[in-house]
DNA sequence: ATCTATATCAGGAACAGTTCCTGTTATTAT
DNA sequence: ATAATAACAGGAACTGTTCCTGATATAGAT
């Protein structure tokens, strides 16, 4: 069990109380109000940390830097090819698809990763072609 | 269209011919015996250029680097938590899975990205306790 | 076949994101 | 209070990837 530090429980609280999924960096803009020393080796640590306590969830979408969700109930995520933002979806109970994958196959299938993406609310709505499109794909 | 080049070709049949998904630097020592000069800059670039022309797919598992497929037919991927090593799987259909996402949701789901995860058929067998587990999650 | 224009190349520097190392500080147990 | 040690700040180092430069290979026109 790890020592308490008030730069991980801030790291925590801030997570907590957003539902944007900062990236690291993000994360140490902002806990640099509160603690103008901290370095960004120390928010890394503490959330790489944080995700082997199952505290806080790390999003790695393949495009940019890992980003992290301090919502760890189960849920999926959607990642807009317009803007790049990061949203949560109401979906649940997709579980059967391991029983699918793991027809035909002689391992053992035990868990799925998955991210939707396409065009979220804001995207769909303004129409405005987007200069620099954003694509996990 | 491209300008043909051998380098290109080569990446292109060496994917063609592995169904192990290598990374860019597996390509890389690879073709240096029919190449010896070749640079990774160069591998890199051809596979990123393949990637664009849909001539492969790559892979970012969000765990070590990427890797290639040239199999571009739809269907999904495992990734073994014991070895690392990287499986095409037989399962198909799971477009259904868009539609359940999209329900409540206000955007507009494209698609999905999925890496299926657990133990392969030989990590399965060999029960042998592995002293560096591999992770996606 | 030769010439010209240009895409691709090899080599290496630069880059982004992340991890690791060192000496110092904060936390916990005694 | 003191001692032991986990966590810290700062910065160097690392990994995977992209970009830049001058040289070479390819394609199209002659």
């Amino acid at each position: 069990m790890p020592k308490y530090s008030r730069q991980r429980e801030a790291i925590r609280e801030f997570l907590a109380a957003r539902y944007d999924h900062p990236t690291a960096e993000t994360v140490y803009r902002n806990l640099r109000e509160e603690f103008p020393n901290i370095s960004l080796g120390t928010v890394y640590r503490n959330l790489t940390l944080l995700t082997e306590l199952g505290e806080i969830r790390k999003l790695s979408t393949g495009a940019g830097p890992d980003r992290f969700d301090g919502n760890t109930s189960p849920h999926y995520h959607f990642i807009c090819n317009g803007c790049g933002c990061v949203l949560d979806l109401g979906v649940g109970g997709l579980d059967h698809i391991n029983i699918l994958a793991g027809q035909n196959f002689e391992g053992v299938v035990e868990g799925h990763l998955t991210y939707f993406y396409g065009k979220c609310p804001s995207c769909t709505k303004n129409k405005k072609p987007i200069d620099k499109p954003f694509s996990v794909v």
